[in-house]
DNA sequence: TTTATTGCTTAGAATTTGCTTAAAAATGCC
DNA sequence: GGCATTTTTAAGCAAATTCTAAGCAATAAA
């Protein structure tokens, strides 16, 4: 196992070192925040431990930091503060698990290998439905048509996404705005059209084969012709 | 949407509820899983959530429990953490989904939503209608005679939906005009007969058998002759 | 054969429906 | 709170459909 160690205090950073390393942990370690960023994002680790109190980037942004790059490695913040709120928070941003100083190292080592194993957990199964020469991957919120990435609105990918589970049935504008846009009443905007406009724009006029066909008076067809 | 949740802490209850209203989301809540039973049988929710472990029946008693009723809303459960044989179980057991905790707000929501469209999509029973060598979708309005398609606008379909229903009596022009035009009184317009003639243009002069056949004085008939 | 009636055909005017664009409003992020 | 992105609204334009009207063709009765 690999972690990243983020603690100023370098008394406790040689003590972990050396205990975790008896245990057959490898340890890199971060003396701040920053740099702490700056290492979680070249390698990987099973697990990334940090103080919350650290020089630069504190425990928490650093956490949200990570998250926000899309870095799933668990992390584990450490605290001098017992106090709830600051738990509340650290999972609010992300964090997996949260350890109160003053703890003990058995404590920390089993949660090290819990967390280790949450890690490798077999991610959830990707969602993906397919297409002609299209491919949504669900999970993930991308969009792939012909090898290439076409990067969707949420609400455009909404839209592709019902086309997709309804490839080769007519969908009616009504029907669209019910189960995309969650409007359940008579309606005069035109929003649907603005957005079946938008997706052709990105997923048809690029290509020879047009996927998006209307019926007239009916509503609109994904179909591979 | 509305949705019934199945949770014993308060203060959860309590996050969640204000957070869900925040999102459009109704909710309604039972502290133990013998009241929810209840309630999801009551009324009619987009989905159910409910923690794995709560008083009275737990989470997968209470899928199953629904499942046997007949109820098909589908089920988001609440587990604890790294508990992996209880998500095996509760997808068993007909739960639709699952979320360990700490869970991140966003993503119970992207579920809450996948399942409540997932829960209202019905599998739309296809209406073809059939006379001689021709077909008609009603769902997709596509025409086909002869193998070949044949593109009809809204009005000419109507029509030819008409005659087909009809297959073999003479229908009059009043008739017509009545049934497929909404008009009541007496009319000197021609459109039924500019009608007759776009449709037999269309699925009659391209084939050597004629289907729509003219009685004079009287009105038209669709036979195979 | 003539004539009145009924039906057919056609062009284009009127209407409806769909597309496109820009800008306003709302949302989410730092 | 400001900025960028997304979503919605609105209006004008384009395309397709629908309808009207007029002339022509077929039919039936005289």
């Amino acid at each position: 196992m690999k972690i990243l160690l983020i603690e100023d205090e370098e008394k406790a950073v040689k003590t972990l070192k050396k205990g975790l390393n008896e245990h057959n942990i490898d340890v890199d370690f971060a003396f701040d925040g920053t740099k702490g960023v700056k290492m979680a994002l070249a390698s990987e680790y099973d697990v990334i431990v940090s103080d919350v109190i650290v020089p630069g980037i504190n425990g928490f942004d650093l956490t949200k930091h990570l998250r926000q790059k899309g870095i799933k490695t668990p992390v584990l913040l450490l605290t001098a503060l017992n106090a709830t709120d600051d738990k509340v928070l650290g999972l609010e941003v992300g964090a997996d698990d949260y350890l109160t100083k003053p703890y003990e190292f058995k404590e920390l080592l089993a949660r090290l290998k819990a967390l280790s194993r949450r890690g490798k957990e077999v991610p959830p199964p990707k969602l993906i439905l397919k297409f002609a020469d299209t491919e949504m991957n669900l999970t993930g919120k991308e969009f792939i048509r012909d090898g290439k990435k076409i990067e969707l609105t949420p609400k455009e990918f909404a839209l592709m996404e019902y086309f997709i589970r309804h490839q080769g049935r007519v969908i009616s504008k009504a029907e669209i705005a019910e189960k995309v846009w969650d409007i359940n009443f008579e309606t005069t905007s035109n929003v649907v059209e603005v957005y079946v406009n938008y997706l052709r724009n990105k997923v048809d006029k690029p290509f020879e084969k047009k996927l998006i066909h209307t019926v007239f008076g009916v509503g609109y067809v994904l179909k591979d012709e």
